[in-house]
DNA sequence: CCAATATAGTTGCGATTGCAACAATATTGG
DNA sequence: CCAATATTGTTGCAATCGCAACTATATTGG
């Protein structure tokens, strides 16, 4: 269990990282040219969007897009004040608030998604074919299963 | 050449971003548990420490680790005041400065490498086989190849 | 050679992050 | 039932980031 790290892992950590880096700074690059809101506001309208009626609670969001608590309070004040989303107070928890996406949120990510999803293919998209996508994916989705998240 | 964005790449894309966030966070909570440096600092160091008597301009430094100028610029500060990096005035280009790493920088690396690839090792080490890990490693090195970086 | 432009690095400033402390409500164990 | 503990979300503060403006030196083209 206390296996020493391969020089394989190694490698394959440090391209993980620097071509995330890569690729996040073309998008918020992208999103900030076309004066619309940066990637995180995205991920969590995209998260709300699905569960349109109902709304979600804030630590449901949180694990969904992995972001910690207090920077999610942030961001939903942020996105709260542009009117994109509404806060409730939870029914079934006196602690917690229930929090849905607005039709003006529902607008700007359809403002949001050609610019985003333009910079992915630009940067990424064209660089590996069909079927190595599909393994990369399936890679990265057995390291995000296993991933340690004491 | 402006073909849509497929689908395999965009759940390769999300993945990524996830599975990205979640190592990097461990990592850094490995650091911050051991009270050291956040990984920014180990990133330039180890890049000086390929180059130890020489030293390195800092917009090379900025190229190998993909970091804006401005905060490469205030990082070394940081670096600097810690002692653990030198600047000197650049013979070849009065505009520039050579950054060089000192004794106490190679120090602090060989504390920081052991928690470093432990953090590593435990949420990435095991996730997926050697021949997998060279894999990934490859699409990944394609992508940061083939990436603009206009 | 000199004016125009490009490059290296720094700095000010506002926005965002990360951490710890906190309030409010829920849950758990005796 | 109640005290102790855990969970949900917010806030203050310091550190860091991202951008634009700036200084200083290099390069380029007429």
């Amino acid at each position: 269990m206390t296996k020493k790290l391969s020089e394989e892992a190694t490698q394959a950590w440090i391209q993980l990282h620097y071509a995330h880096r890569r690729l996040l700074e073309s998008v918020e690059k992208s999103l900030k040219d076309a004066v619309l809101p940066p990637l995180g506001w995205y991920d969590v309208l995209l998260e709300l969007h699905w569960e349109k009626p109902a709304g979600l609670r804030q630590y449901e969001i949180g694990e969904k897009i992995l972001l910690s608590k207090h920077n999610l309070s942030r961001l939903i004040d942020r996105l709260e004040k542009n009117k994109l989303v509404t806060r409730h107070a939870c029914k079934e928890d006196g602690r917690g608030t229930k929090i849905k996406i607005t039709n003006e949120g529902v607008k700007i990510m359809k403002k949001i998604w050609p610019v985003y999803s333009r910079s992915i293919q630009e940067n990424f998209g064209t660089t590996l074919t069909s079927s190595e996508f599909v393994e990369l994916q399936q890679m990265l989705e057995k390291v995000l299963a296993y991933t340690h998240n004491d």
